[in-house]
DNA sequence: TACTACTGACCAACGGTCATTCGATCGATC
DNA sequence: GATCGATCGAATGACCGTTGGTCAGTAGTA
């Protein structure tokens, strides 16, 4: 039996990036409602509405989805971290607290799908996106002490330690309360911030 | 036609404890060699020499298989710290130490494994044993804390933020560089530890 | 007609169930 | 004390529904 077309969208032939994100909010839209556990590929094709076939014309994998999707994600957290960066005139101190916001309130603008993202489906699909917030942090570090202005003797392993820390209070916290400073100011005891001359 | 029972071990029947043990062993073997992808009930079952039946006799579920592997490490994780917590004579600075080595020792000591259980299948299956960790941090901060001898304004954020931070470290560095003591430090200057009087 | 984005029936393999079988144990009998 | 059969929990593996993934074919475009 041919399968019931009448629920499908009126496109049918989508340019290559609009069906790519038609897919990749209908994960999200998904694992937002049911859970990592109930996310199958059919259900996302439905959702998306294309058949399950399509879905893997534009990723390779379950996994390679998922992976997509946490991309994304960190290409978001990672913007204006980026962009402070290289923005002139700002103290170490300044980007480094920048970062700690962007971060926590990316987290909480999508809070339950960072939750189900980043407590991650196994393996190491969601390493390399990971590693370029590390690689961010460790730019930071870096410049950061050799200006003078924070202590930090092994900026690789520090990357690892903070990159990691800031997710805990994001997960077991309520979303009303702002923990944004509190996190701050752990990130500056971590790398010893002295006050800007 | 009845099951081959050539190639199972010799007892057929042993104690409780004993089939769990070797369920558990055999889930960890696989997921060392085959990573967590592959991982099997059938597979597990075959290697401890059961049928596939006997492991649901004492998990409920493949998750609750992987759950209770990531409680048995967490439990090794904990003894340590929690007998210094009570042992008399010690410095907070002491203790804090003594939980940071003991967890990088644990990590360092089953590395691979610790990895991949801890690289989280999907879902909150871990977060119980996870936040025993959490509250034992939590006590740690709180007590340092009144004594004095830490700066610890909020010692649950804390908490969460120590229990994430060193697992970060513990995965992007060589085996045979030991970070204990600089892990150790990072963790003093997130609790502003004072030199004990 | 040539091309390709798209389809959906299909497959092997998986997690999980359950009626059935196995075998250790023990009281009754010789 | 040895033999037997009744008992019952431990263990089994064929089975089921569903899943991730494939691919020969189709429908729409140029």
């Amino acid at each position: 039996m041919p399968e019931d077309t009448s629920a499908r969208p009126a496109g049918r032939f989508q340019p290559p990036d609009v069906r790519r994100r038609q897919i990749l909010d209908a994960t999200a839209a998904l694992l937002l409602e049911d859970g990592y556990e109930s996310l199958t590929v059919g259900g996302v094709a439905a959702r998306a509405g294309v058949a399950k076939g399509t879905v893997y014309l534009y990723f390779d994998s379950k996994q390679a989805l998922l992976a997509a999707l946490q991309s994304q994600m960190w290409d978001r957290m990672l913007q204006r971290p980026t962009e402070l960066l290289r923005q002139p005139g700002l103290t170490w101190t300044e980007r480094l607290d920048g970062l700690v916001a962007a971060w926590i309130t990316a987290e909480r603008d999508d809070h339950e799908l960072y939750h189900l993202i980043f407590h991650e489906p196994g393996g190491t699909a969601g390493e390399e996106p990971m590693s370029a917030a590390r690689d961010l942090l460790v730019t930071l570090l870096t410049q950061g002490h050799a200006a003078g202005e924070f202590d930090v003797p092994d900026p690789e392993l520090t990357a690892d330690f903070l990159s990691h820390a800031y997710t805990g209070p994001c997960h077991h916290t309520e979303a009303d309360t702002d923990i944004t400073p509190a996190v701050q100011a752990l990130f500056r005891r971590v790398v010893a911030a002295r006050p800007p001359r």
